[in-house]
DNA sequence: GCCTTAAGGTACGCAGCCGTATCTAATGTT
DNA sequence: AACATTAGATACGGCTGCGTACCTTAAGGC
C-alpha cells in the first residue's frame, strides 16, 4: 500500500494514538503491542519507537489523550435523588465507564510500574476540581434540600466508589437498579436527605 | 538434576499446584506459563499438559486449592465496632487480602473467559454460608446492641465492598485508618448503632 | 530548487512460550 | 519378577513480539 500522502508530526502522532486507543479497547493491555499498534495505524514500529521508547510511555500518552475528552455529564433535575441516580447512570455509560473497566485491565501495567489505579486517576484529574457528588451536594444545599454542614469526603463520594466497585466485580456497567439501590439504601439515608426512608 | 525419588499422582500434583501458586503470586497471571510453572515445580511441560489441557484449568485448580485454606478470621470482642474493624483488618492481612489483589491481576483471565471476579467468587464460596458482616450483626443483635430488624444485604456487606474497592484502587491492603473511617463514618451511622455519632 | 528531516519499509537476530512427539527409566501393582 | 503406567527429559517447528539497523523517498523549510 503506497499512499501518496505521507503523514507527519502531530497529524501522524494523533493517528497513532487513536490506533493505540482502539487496540487497547479491543485487545486490552496484553494486546497493546508496538506490533499491533503500528499495523493498526498503518505505519511501522520504528516510527513508534522514535516517539515512545517504552510501552508505558505510549500507554500514558494514549490514555491522556482520550481521558479529558469525555467527562461524566452532571444532570440537573432540581432534585438530589434524581441527580444522583442520573449521574451514576452517566458514569456507567459512554467512555467514562469503559475507562473504569479499562483500569481493571491495566493491573499488569500497575504491577510493572509499581503504581495503581488511584495514582493514574490522580495523575489525570484536574487538581482542585470538585467531584461530581460534591457538586451535586452543593446544589442541593443551595436549593435548601440539605443543611450546609461539613461532610466527610468518604461519605460524599461513596456512591461513585460503590459503583466503581460494582464495575470491578462484574466487568460491566451496572444497571439502573444497582444505582438506585446505592442511592436509596445507602447514600440518601446517610447524608440525612429529608425525603429518604 | 537427577533425583532418586520420582514423584507421582497426588504428591506430584500438589507440588505442581504449589509451584503454580508461587508463580502466580510472584509473576502475576501474565507470567503464569506452563514453562515457568514446570520449571518451578522441577518437572516438564508435558507432565502439566497431561493434567490440564488449558491454562485456565490449571489456574482454577491452583486457586481452588489455595482459597478455602485461609478464611478470614472473625474477631469476637463483645462490641460491634471493634469486631467490624478487626474483621476488616484481618481481611487485608494474610492470604485473603492477597487473594483479592490477585483478583485484580486476573482481569486478563476474566476477559479471556468472559467471566468476572464476581463469578469466580461465587464459584469458590460455600453456598448459603453467611458472610462475615452478617454474622457480626447476628451477634450484635443477640447481645442486644441492635434491634432485630431486616437490613438490605447491600448495607450489611457495605464495609467489605468499600474495603475491597480500596484494595482495587491502591493495590495494597488499606491501613487501619481506612477501616476505621469506613466503619465509623459510614457503616455504624447507617445501621443505627446507638453509640455512633 | 536544494537540503534537511523524518516517515515508511524491510530485515535481522533474539527471546519466550506454545503444543506435541518420542524415548527412558523409575515406580507401584500383580 | 514381569508388567503397565507415567514422570521426566529432550527436541521439534511454529508463532509472536522485541529492539535495532539500514535504506528509500516523501515532505517541508529555506
Amino acid at each position: 500500500m503506497t499512499l501518496k500522502s505521507r503523514r507527519r508530526g502531530p497529524e501522524l502522532e494523533d493517528a497513532i494514538l487513536d490506533a493505540a486507543w482502539a487496540v487497547l479497547i479491543e485487545h486490552s493491555y496484553a494486546g497493546f503491542t508496538y506490533e499491533a499498534i503500528a499495523a493498526r495505524a498503518g505505519t511501522s514500529r520504528p516510527v513508534l519507537y522514535r516517539r515512545w521508547a517504552q510501552r508505558e510511555d505510549l500507554l500514558l500518552a494514549t490514555i491522556r489523550k482520550h481521558w479529558a475528552a469525555h467527562p461524566v455529564e452532571l444532570p440537573d433535575t432540581g432534585n438530589l435523588r434524581d441527580d444522583a441516580i442520573g449521574f451514576l447512570r452517566n458514569a456507567g455509560a459512554g467512555r467514562s465507564g469503559m475507562m473504569t473497566m479499562l483500569g481493571m485491565q491495566l493491573a499488569e501495567y500497575f504491577r510493572a510500574t509499581g503504581t495503581s489505579f488511584s495514582d493514574l486517576r490522580q495523575h489525570l484529574l484536574t487538581p482542585g476540581q470538585r467531584t461530581g457528588f460534591e457538586r451535586l451536594l452543593d446544589r442541593a444545599v443551595q436549593r435548601g434540600e440539605l443543611p450546609d454542614v461539613p461532610r466527610p469526603p468518604r461519605v460524599v463520594n461513596l456512591p461513585f466508589d460503590l459503583f466503581r466497585h460494582e464495575m470491578f466485580m462484574t466487568m460491566r456497567p451496572p444497571g439502573d437498579e444497582i444505582a438506585i439501590e446505592i442511592i436509596d439504601q445507602v447514600w440518601l439515608p446517610l447524608i440525612g436527605w429529608p425525603q429518604a426512608r
